[in-house]
DNA sequence: GAATCCATGTAGCAGTTGCTACATTCATAT
DNA sequence: ATATGAATGTAGCAACTGCTACATGGATTC
């Protein structure tokens, strides 16, 4: 026998590697449960019900993605929006961290049906990123430099929907392309 | 009696307001049949499965929100990708225009799912989308005029992510922010 | 007026869903 | 050794899902 506590975590690590590859569409409890190898009686009993089964995997997620993130730009550098939109354009489309961003586009869409737990899910998620890109904004004035970022987090986010509608090719290639957005003619 | 094809064109535009409405979070046959004030058996009837009640209803709303875009620049003018940037951030943070949004991320999710019928879906719109901005674009080389385009219908996409997490203003206020962008420092 | 066919209603089936009642095993505390 | 409580298994319920079989209305055609 395994304590509860060490089951829930293994189950979490096995949910969040399970949702990153298949996404939220074989998200029914039985899925979960095969998918971490266990009964699907079992994950009831680890967690309260099914919404805090998402919401842990998701929570965990969450957290492995903030890991990746945080070493994307030096702490205390600042940067002019064009360059930061330009140094998250490269990262989000990185072969590791693509399938995140994937998901995430998921988790916003069930956000906006209501679907529990997302809505909290998604809010502290974008809270996060928000601020990371924030803090790494060269702007002094606190309403601009709010407003650009999230202007900056609509593009990378954007860029998943890119990626998931026409493949990670044009949303790699749309990336590269923040550049040119600068530049007049 | 109503003819079939009439009940069909009625049916539509009810299921399309509902869709704008309520996204896709009530869209069992017996909820889409209540919206549209007829029995589910009737739907199945009109329809040949739910994937075609969903798909001529999302094809109606493509194209309504074609004509939208479609005033929005003058025919064959063409702009610096900055300039059509924040054009197309106006328009798609209006709120006539943010409930198509809205719906466009659940549906570019649904297709992430593999959810039949939005993959056809999704790859259509997207492909008009970015057809659209490239269209307006003043770029001559090619390639990089359609990774421009792909950048700009991530940024105006993303603001419907931030519109779903954070509400309206934020995002309307990220659209207005988009001049800032080209800003250094 | 009989035949035919389209339009609509009623009822329900088989599968999946989240969740639960109940039984059982196993480890530990006394 | 026995009692207690935690961990796990079995079985199934009630609700909802997409979809269908079957019956009936009502208009049109001959």
């Amino acid at each position: 026998m395994v304590s509860r506590e060490e089951q829930r975590a293994r189950v979490e690590v096995a949910l969040a590697a399970h949702l990153l590859d298949h996404g939220l569409a074989q998200t029914s409890l039985r899925e979960l449960a095969r998918a971490a190898a266990v009964s699907d009686r079992m994950l009831l009993y680890y967690f309260t019900d099914k919404a805090e089964v998402l919401g842990c995997a998701a929570q965990r997620i969450a957290a492995d993605l903030a890991g990746h993130i945080g070493e994307a730009v030096g702490e205390g550098e600042r940067l002019a929006p064009l360059a930061l939109l330009e140094r998250a354009g490269a990262l989000v489309t990185r072969a590791e961290i693509r399938p995140y961003m994937r998901l995430w586009v998921q988790m916003i869409a069930a956000a906006g049906r209501g679907e529990a737990p997302f809505p909290a899910i998604a809010e502290a998620m974008l809270a996060g990123f928000l601020s990371w890109v924030e803090a790494h904004l060269a702007i002094d004035e606190a309403a601009d430099r709010q407003a650009v970022a999230a202007m900056i987090v609509a593009a990378v986010d954007g860029l998943a929907i890119i990626d998931i509608g026409r493949g990670p090719d044009l949303a790699a290639r749309a990336a590269r392309a923040i550049s040119h957005l600068g530049r007049p003619r």
